[in-house]
DNA sequence: CGATAAACAGACAGGCTTGACTGTTTGTTG
DNA sequence: CAACAAACAGTCAAGCCTGTCTGTTTATCG
């Protein structure tokens, strides 16, 4: 215990730290968009000192960087905690696509959004998401085969599923400024019956 | 003729002026992203004078109004426009999804993306960017049933547009950051195939 | 042709954001 | 416990953006 607590609290204190500035930058990117996201409304979000901030992360890049890391993981972790939660038995294809497209209009998913359009107008910033967002976009996918139970040596499976991903993207953006659950709702249960028919 | 010039100029040149103004902006959130788009730019951009930029649109929200305003015309008058170059015939389907595909990796709709994802933190602009991409979107899907011949009034043909609809919106979003043209051709051609067989 | 108004031009101030910088506290190590 | 390093705190200057303001040119109309 007495090496433990010498040896670690600091570096502890240091990662709470990080976390809370990371938690707040994401909270901010959701609230007030990535303009709105300043350095200064991250550090009096978390409670933290505009010292201690530039301590931690030197420049805005580097706070924002750990961020886009930060929202990667997070979006990673609650789909395979979503994942883990779904019902076997009948209706799988459907709560399958409820839940990405659960995910898909998620807070996390609301600041992925935002760091993708800045990226699309920030050569370094790209160099940091779009890798990234290769990996969860490969995780989902396999995600995705795997829970539905789809064979992807057949033809046209992969894309298929491709497509899926492609529609919930789809209906995630729609849904940042309107926020039409029903509409939502019938166009998966309509999906469901066509990829339940095609993977048949 | 000397009626005509006697009274147009004036009204012509500015209305000349405020075109030039908004080309620039959607130029400007397309290359620099709506953050990007500074007053400042856009009338360098424009080769106009702040002053004269300040005599006809008076605030930020003046201008980027205008700008949504305009967007909103120009991918209705590009829809349209491709729309009426479509070839009628075998490949119909490929080549309506194929067209809605280009407009959602257009400029226009990477414009509108910005005004968008904007909007969704500004409240401002959202009153101004809602109803217009609520009429944009009805348009088009009317637009698309046409396109396809669908009937409506069958039982779920209606989901199957929007889905449609939603699934280049969400290619399109996906091809902001990765050009992967290749893979959309792919989905494309296989969400064609499923549509006519869905519709016939 | 003179008067009036619109169009145009550019300087200026206020507010905000970022990152550099100096100083203080806390923890670690010999 | 003394010395050193990391963590933390807060101020300051530089740069940028927006919108106001004053002045100038151009067109329209009596």
């Amino acid at each position: 215990m007495t090496q433990t607590t010498a040896r670690v609290p600091q570096e502890e204190r240091s990662r709470a730290m990080r976390a809370r500035l990371l938690e707040a930058c994401v909270e901010l990117l959701v609230e007030r968009g990535f303009a709105g996201t300043t350095t200064t409304l991250v550090s009096e979000r978390a409670g933290v000192s505009r010292g201690a901030q530039l301590h931690h992360f030197p420049s805005k890049n580097d706070l924002v960087f750990a961020a886009v890391e930060h929202v990667t993981n997070v979006r990673g972790d609650e789909l395979a905690a979503a994942a883990s939660r779904l019902p076997g038995g009948t209706r799988r294809t459907r709560a399958v696509l409820e839940m990405l497209a659960d995910h898909f209009t998620s807070p996390v998913f609301t600041a992925a959004l935002e760091l993708w359009v800045a990226a699309r107008t920030d050569a370094d910033l790209l160099a940091e998401v779009a890798p990234l967002e290769q990996r969860v976009g490969r995780d989902t996918h396999r995600l995705t085969v795997e829970l539905l139970g789809a064979d992807e040596s057949l033809p046209g499976v992969r894309e298929l599923v491709q497509a899926t991903l492609d529609l919930v993207r789809g209906l995630g953006l729609a849904s940042t400024i309107t926020d039409d659950t029903r509409r939502r709702m019938r166009i998966l249960d309509r999906w469901a019956e066509i990829l339940e028919e095609q993977l048949a």
